[in-house]
DNA sequence: GGCAAACTACTCGGATATCCGGTGTCCGAGTCATCATGG
DNA sequence: CCATGATGACTCGGACACCGGATATCCGAGTAGTTTGCC
């Protein structure tokens, strides 16, 4: 999977502990884990080109979140940043070779293509079961003085 | 996904339909579908490494399935081919950075590394699943007419 | 004729090139805050 | 003092290099079948 998948989610997170009342460039964004910043920016208009994040020009502009963290998925997130395609692709080689020149017809999908796309469903469903929310309620749960830090962190002037 | 991942697993069913009375060269398993017989090659014998396949050398050599199409699992020829490493690497940005400068100490897994495994163990719980001898019967199921097929295919010489 | 040894052809196995998508970077278009200026 | 226009800096957005891993290929090691020669 895509390396800026990982980047995209936290930095949602942040965000949205951050609130949507202002928006915050993608430099200070990539600052606050030394991510480079140019590279964080092409995953976040990812984002927003999918409707996660909305975008602001000029001064005092940046990211903000689109929608609620209870409305964003981490399947949102994934498939914003690591493409619709899924992970197997069927290339029907059934169809190539000697084996089905002409003669067999086949009407029913491939069987392998099947168990595969029933797997991935499977992870699909995981992931979009599970919103910024969810997580940011675990985080909370677990390191309750998380989400004030970053809010500091971001308050402070670097 | 790899793209050796549809090679391997449908010549795995071939392999499957033609018993493991004989071994197949792997020149023919690529015949069969007109696949660089080099590059099937690179894969079978990552099968091979996994213990799905056995491989003989010199004349009368090739592949065959060393287990039972039943004992081996969709996830196996997936481990196989595209290695162990996990889709999602979690790479604990959230250690580097200003945020968590000697302050902090996660005692806690990072919450969104948790909750992508989640979804990942959802897919290889399914992919574990599924044998090959499942994805033979579904075929059969739907086109009888395969398995005669293939074996008369290799019957034959080309 | 039977047997053994050398030979040959065939196959796997790993080492070696090539190509493409992810990784990383840079600069231009657009925008908003600021500041100077005049009324 | 207030309104207004020009100015400037800041930010996103997309276009441009770079690199590692997947893709594809080739040749050597080893083996089994075959042939040939000898007893």
């Amino acid at each position: 999977m895509n390396e800026g998948v990982e980047w995209a989610t936290h930095t949602c997170l942040n965000l949205a502990w951050l609130g949507d009342e202002r928006a915050v460039p993608a430099a200070r964004l990539a600052a606050f884990y030394e991510l480079p910043a140019a590279y964080l920016n092409k995953q976040l208009q990812a984002l927003a080109r999918a409707g996660i994040l909305t975008s602001v020009s000029g001064p005092r502009g940046g990211f903000r979140l689109a929608k609620a963290p209870d409305q964003v998925t981490l399947m949102d997130v994934v498939t914003a940043i690591d493409g619709p395609d899924p992970a197997f692709r069927c290339t029907e080689i059934r169809l190539r070779g000697g084996s089905s020149s002409g003669t067999t017809r086949y009407r029913t999908p491939c069987a392998i293509d099947t168990a595969m796309r029933k797997a991935e469903l499977a992870w699909r469903r995981e992931l979009a079961a599970q919103t910024l929310a969810d997580v940011m309620t675990t985080v909370e749960a677990t390191n309750p003085g998380v989400p004030d830090k970053v809010r500091r962190w971001f308050d402070d002037t670097h």
